[in-house]
DNA sequence: TTGAAAGCGCTAACAC
DNA sequence: GTGTTAGCGCTTTCAA
């Protein structure tokens, strides 16, 4: 049988309550008391029982964390973040995807509930079957959202400026001149898309231009997309000058396309991303975006969520981590 | 107060027992009552407390993941792999990087067996200063280590055959004419680099070539190495009219590099990754690398777990998943 | 500063 | 089929 307080309390005489006391650095405890305790204890090869200790004192240690895709570049940074940053606070993350799936992400929630963790930290799906009001405001444990928001719930919510960083990129591209401008957008339903399409708008309308609608495209954010839609817009003879990608994902098959169909980049066509993925430096040519700090985001969520954890009267309020411009070798 | 499996059966009328054997599905317990607890569960919205049920049976359902960085594309797939698996087998993940730190690996294993993981999977790091045999040897619970070996537990270990995968590249630019070759070799305490190399000395002695030894330079593995290696060695003056590279990370650093000397790819110099990573078709010029199923590694390394969670007397053995070479746009 | 006792919520072992 | 009893290993509460 493994090693328990029990074990250690005979060896050393003292009751299992001070052997439990001094191994936590209770400081009532007296030091040499503590330094008996400690030495029975890496003698005997004690291994605390975690699930024991959680079940007693209803705290785990233990958050949550629902991404819809780990595999994806943006979300392995900002889980890089949180772990990284939970480890400083002393929790471990439980992981799981939910591949955009509303079904998975509820069940997710429930599963991290029985699992009894002190918090979640959701970069949440978009599927129009889930009522996300309805499953995170019941929550009674804290919770924040990274890098996109909720309607009702963007107190609970670490983002960056979309609107903002999307219309600086196409205001720049504006007053350099160009005026037929392809804009790939995300998948409807997420929030960034919305904010990011916003700030094309607020830019057309602050330079007092028009904005085409066949000139906006919706994708689901892939390579592939990026790739299939430049194709597309060139076949059917759409004429551009610049193309504004709502990640740097879809910017990298952009690129691809536009080489294969004999453009260069940028003096043909200026290409833009957003995101600023670690690959994106690297394309040929190297990607002009604009750099959201995915692994602080990361960082930055897990630190409210401990504040919250640890002070259940702290009220909920937006952060916000800053975004700014990177010029590189797609744009002139 | 939360709802207990004691409210239910107070609800009911069943004892406590009942109740739990028929949320678990028991077959001994009657369809009817089954029924009308399930009901009853679900009126008080019962939230099982999984933390007092893995204390009672000593089984926590949880794996333990130890990764060198989950930001890293290659491990980020291999961890949606487990993830996915892990899953289907209803297991949840807890998941921690190393950074490629010993103590950091050790400390991550110590958590994990507090935490009562029902079994490990590694990928583990190389410090000199970490006894892997010595921390993973004496584990009392089933572990396996995902694309990496260690000395002494290959039994434990999935693994791809590296030998094989590099030797079939070098063959083949070898049989192409090409005499050359420059080899960015991986981190020197790793066993892929290890077996990688081993592979480029088989396919020159097999073509009874000589290898000159300033043709192979290590690397930390890291876009970056790539980059700098290959400016460094076309400085210095060496000749070579292809590069293979110990992964796509670095040939993508070449790729840039090579650019940057206006020498074309594959023209002037023909280049070689390894991994397959997702981005990797759509650099520019695309890359040829050999195919490493990083997902599947992944997924048969928790489904072995699995299989060693569950019947304990099963003989360890080693696994194996195929490569392929991928020809694409950077070699001719 | 330390100890004794109680019990977290559940499952396992055994009874009937 | 179902109930009774006894803990899992720890922390908490209360007492000294």
């Amino acid at each position: 049988m493994s090693i328990g307080l029990k074990d250690i309390a005979q060896k050393t005489g003292f009751s299992v309550n001070t052997v439990s006391r001094a191994l936590r650095g209770d400081s009532r405890i007296s030091a040499g008391t503590t330094a008996i305790i400690s030495r029975a204890a890496s003698e005997l090869g004690y291994i605390p029982n975690a699930i024991a200790a959680s079940m007693r004192s209803s705290r785990s240690k233990t958050i949550g964390v629902v991404s819809a895709d780990s595999a994806n570049p943006f979300f392995s940074e900002v889980i890089r973040g949180i772990e990284e940053s939970a480890r400083h606070f002393g929790y471990q993350i439980l992981l799981a995807n939910t591949e955009e799936s509303a079904k998975r992400e509820a069940d997710l929630v429930r599963m991290f509930l029985c699992r009894q963790v002190d918090g979640i930290i959701a970069m949440p799906t978009y599927d129009k079957d889930l009522d996300h009001a309805d499953l995170y405001g019941r929550l009674s444990i804290p919770f924040i959202f990274a890098g996109r928001y909720l309607d009702g719930l963007k107190d609970h919510c670490v983002l960056h400026d979309d609107v903002e960083g999307q219309r600086s990129v196409v205001e720049h591209l504006l007053d350099k001149g160009h005026r037929n401008i392809l804009c790939l957008a995300g998948p409807k339903k997420v929030s960034n898309t919305h904010d990011r399409l916003a700030g094309i708008r607020e830019a057309f309308e602050s330079r007092h231009l028009a904005l085409e609608e066949n000139y906006i495209v919706h994708a689901m954010g892939h390579i592939e997309d990026g790739y299939a839609i430049t194709n597309h817009a060139l076949n059917r003879g759409l004429e551009f000058s610049a193309i504004v990608c709502f990640n740097d994902m879809l910017a990298m098959g952009v690129l691809k396309s536009l080489h294969e169909n004999n453009l260069s980049v940028p003096s043909d066509v200026e290409v833009f991303g957003y995101d600023n993925l670690y690959m994106s430096q690297f394309m040929q040519p190297s990607l002009s975006t604009v750099d959201v700090p995915k692994f602080r985001l990361g960082a930055v969520a897990m630190e409210t969520l401990v504040a919250h954890i640890e002070d259940d009267s702290l009220p909920y309020a937006q952060r916000n981590v800053s975004t700014r411009l990177i010029f590189r070798e797609s744009t002139r």
